[in-house]
Formats: C-alpha cells, structure tokens, sequence
DNA sequence: TATTGCGAATTGTATAGACTATTGACAAGC
DNA sequence: GCTTGTCAATAGTCTATACAATTCGCAATA
C-alpha cells in the first residue's frame, strides 16, 4: 500500500483518535481499540499504531495498560495553570458547596472594532453572559464570558440554568486550542462591591480564549479575588511542558 | 545482545542525552550526535534511538532538522507560564535594556521551623539574594530568593556581580522539576515606593521552588508591578500541558 | 468458598531493513 | 561575485517479525 501520503499513516491516525478523544465521542474511561484492531483497520503494522498511542499516552491523552487495553484518561491534572477549570469540580474537590447567579446574559452584534479584536467575522453575533460564582456562600469569582454564536449555535437558547456557562461549555463544545493570559489588577468600586472587597484590593484575572479548529469558540475574563484563589503548577524540563 | 535489562535500552539512551542537556553539558544549539553514531555508540538498531530522539523533540528538549541533525532546543518558549524565565533574554527580546541591583547578600542558617517549610535538613545554610530589575531603568520586578548551599556550594562565593541570581543560577545549576505558584497581592508601602508604585497597587507575584533529583536548589518570590506585567501561555488538550 | 495456577490478551521493546523527504555544501556555470 | 544544480548526510516513516512482561479471567483444586 503505497499511499500518496500527504500525513503520515501514523499522524493520521492520532489525529482521528484524538479527535474522538477531544470531541467527548470518547469520555474518559473510555476503552480505545486494541493495537490489533486498529491494525487492521488501517491496514497497516503494529508498529505504526503502537507510536501513535504511545504518543497519546505520552501526551497523557490516554493511558496503557497491558492486558487489560488502552483507554482514555482522566482530563484533570494537576498542571492546574494549563487545565481549563471547572468551578463546580474544584468545589468538589475542595469539599466546598458551590453556587453560581447569572447576572446578566444578552445576545450581541459586536461592531467592527470589536468583531476584529476578537477574531470573529463581522456581523457575526455573540451571547455575552455575566455570572458570580461563590463557594460556601462566599462571592469567590466574577466572570465575563462572550460564546461565539457561529461556533455554538445551542447557546442561542441556553439559559445557563442548569450548569454555568463555563461547565455548560465544557461538556457541550470541544475545544483544540486554548490560550490564556494571568494579570493582577486593583478592583474598582463596582467589582469590590460585588466581591465583598474593599475597594482597590488586588485581584487576579485569566482571560482565556478558546478555538475549535481556528474558530474562536468563547472568550472569558474571570476575575478572582487575591486572598482567595492562586494558581499552581508543577513541570519538568522533560515534560514538555 | 540480550541485555539483563532492567531499564530499557531505549531509556536508557534518552536518560543519558537528556542527562547532558539538563546539566548544562550541552547547552542550547550544541549538536545531539547523528542517529548512525548513537546507533553504534550502544549497539541497537536505529528505530531504538530515533524513537528516544523523536521523544525528546515531542517535548521540546531538542530540535531535529533533517540533513542538518539534532541540536539541543533554546530553553525559551511561547508556554511563558511554565517556563524558567530569564530577565535578560526577555528584555533581549522585547528590545529592552535590562540592568538590575542587588539590594542584599546574607548567608544564613534558616532555623528549624524554616527549613523544614523549605524542604531542607535542618542545621543547612542558605544564600538570601534580594535584587531589583530594571527596564530601561524602570523598576519591573523585585526578587527575594534563597538559594541552597547543600545543592549550589558556588553560590557561596558568587555576588552576582556579572549575571543576577536567575540568570546565573540557570547557566550553572541543572534543575529537573520545578512547581510555581502565581498570585495577586497589593504592594506594601516598601514594595510600593521600590517599585515606583501608589500605595496598594495590585502586584503580580510568581513564587518558583526548584529541585533537582529531589534536592532543593532555590526558592523564589517575584514581584510583578500589574501594570508591566503578565504571563501567558497557549495550549491544546494534546500536548501534554 | 477460597486459593492457586495457567493460558491468553494486550502492551512494551527491540531488530533489520527499505524507501522517502529535506536541505547543507559544494561544484559548475553565468 | 552570483546563481543553479547535484550529491550526500540526515531525519521521517513504515514493514514484518520476534520475544518479553503484565495481568485478567477462568479452571482446577484444596
């Protein structure tokens, strides 16, 4: 089989894998096929599959274990600088009862500038949502979030009851690209006030943005009050990371 | 060749090349010899030690160019957050003159309760390093550090005349893990008026801990006035971070 | 019931070889 | 000096095969 092989066999076949992976297709726990399987589903040696998925569980996509099979791992880490966060599995986490109230939710044409600033196309419509997220009670993050509609059509009627927009997004929406940006910055009296801080305390902010496959898919600032959250993260020179 | 080989011979090789270029042995842009030589140096096939080198090039630690041959990655990267930054190669970058002071030198034997925190045996000595950083004169960064004597004895004779601590402590001392904190604090009256600051303003502020092989090497606090600062990184579910 | 032992499924590692793709270096020619 | 073409060094990918290591699940046994 000589193939015009534009992609290598063995990429190719990471990418379809990764695919069902990042698409929710295959949560985790899920069971990949064995190497032989995927053998003979690509025609092609054992070797070529056998890279591929070592590469995935070097990437810690997935996790191998003989005998038993390949299956898909576990998203959370503790890289928790990298990780998309979800409010509600951190309060899990931490044994905290959390609540979140949606302030505000609109659906908007931004105009040019704006469009352009965010890599969206112009005239393209948004869904710009305004929440609180509190833990125990206490008011422990306030978050700005736009959802491109062209990438998320379902956000169109979504009215955040049942989950935050941020988990909403999470399990809902894939996503392939990420980037982020950590800032401190002084409160103003508005965000103070909604965050029980005195005026001017110091706050972290992440905005995040996210792709799927080059589309802009969201676009959130969350801002956390300074003696309240941290972010943490661990690496190696050899990770990758 | 039928090893007793309780590490893999493929380990092996990638162990010992990551082992040079973590130790500074072959620093940035030194030549990885060419497959055909490491193919013989350990006697194996060259599927052995491409898969160790491709390894290393899916975590960054190297560079392979075809027909040129494998050279050891520039350390510096787009992933800012997680990597061991360095004032002078940033403002080199950014165009920017860098200088710095130092602000104090002591050895000192931290007492029990410290060293402990710390992660050191008790009764171990210390290098404190305050410093500031300029650029272009301008205050951007204020630096308080300890160093271990037990892992860096250099730096009990070192006074960071030529390079401040970072720099020098990147060009002489290997690491193999490293875990940060990032956080948000309003800037004393002190930190304000060294940094050129309002009273309060918001600070950002990275604290790096590094070890190398389970030792200690320093710990670090990093001021970042708000204004002048932030860390970004960008990501994808594949690539490990 | 509980334990032990074994076979088979699955991944881990390695060999030896083949062909392809890229590109640095040098030579030939303008 | 400058450009162009060729060669060869080097990495990229893949095949086909082999044996090792781990461990799940079942059967035999106490």
């Amino acid at each position: 089989m000589t193939n015009p092989r534009r992609q290598p066999l063995g990429e190719r076949i990471r990418s379809e894998l990764e695919g069902r992976i990042v698409s929710g297709d295959w949560p985790p726990g899920h069971r990949v096929p064995p190497e032989h399987a995927l053998m003979e589903q690509y025609s092609c040696s054992r070797m070529t599959v056998n890279k591929a998925l070592s590469g995935m569980a070097a990437a810690g996509l997935i996790v191998r274990r003989r005998r038993a099979g390949s299956f898909v791992a576990d998203p959370q880490g503790e890289r928790a600088v990298m990780k998309i966060q979800d409010f509600a599995s951190e309060a899990a986490q931490r044994g905290l009862v959390y609540t979140y109230d949606i302030l505000s939710r609109r659906v908007e044409t931004p105009d040019q500038a704006h469009a352009a600033a965010l890599g969206l196309h112009p005239g393209s419509s948004i869904v710009r949502v305004r929440s609180l997220h509190r833990m125990n009670g206490v008011p422990s993050a306030y978050e700005d979030r736009i959802i491109s509609l062209a990438a998320v059509p379902a956000a169109q009627e979504e009215r955040f009851h049942d989950a935050p927009p941020g988990t909403w997004l999470l399990h809902n929406v894939p996503w392939t690209e990420a980037e982020h940006v950590i800032r401190a910055r002084n409160a103003g009296a508005r965000l103070a006030a909604m965050l029980g801080l005195k005026p001017a305390a110091a706050c972290l902010v992440l905005e995040r943005r996210t792709w799927h496959q080059g589309a802009l898919v969201t676009v959130v600032t969350i801002t956390y009050p300074a003696d309240r959250h941290r972010f943490t993260g661990r690496f190696s020179p050899t990770s990758g990371a």
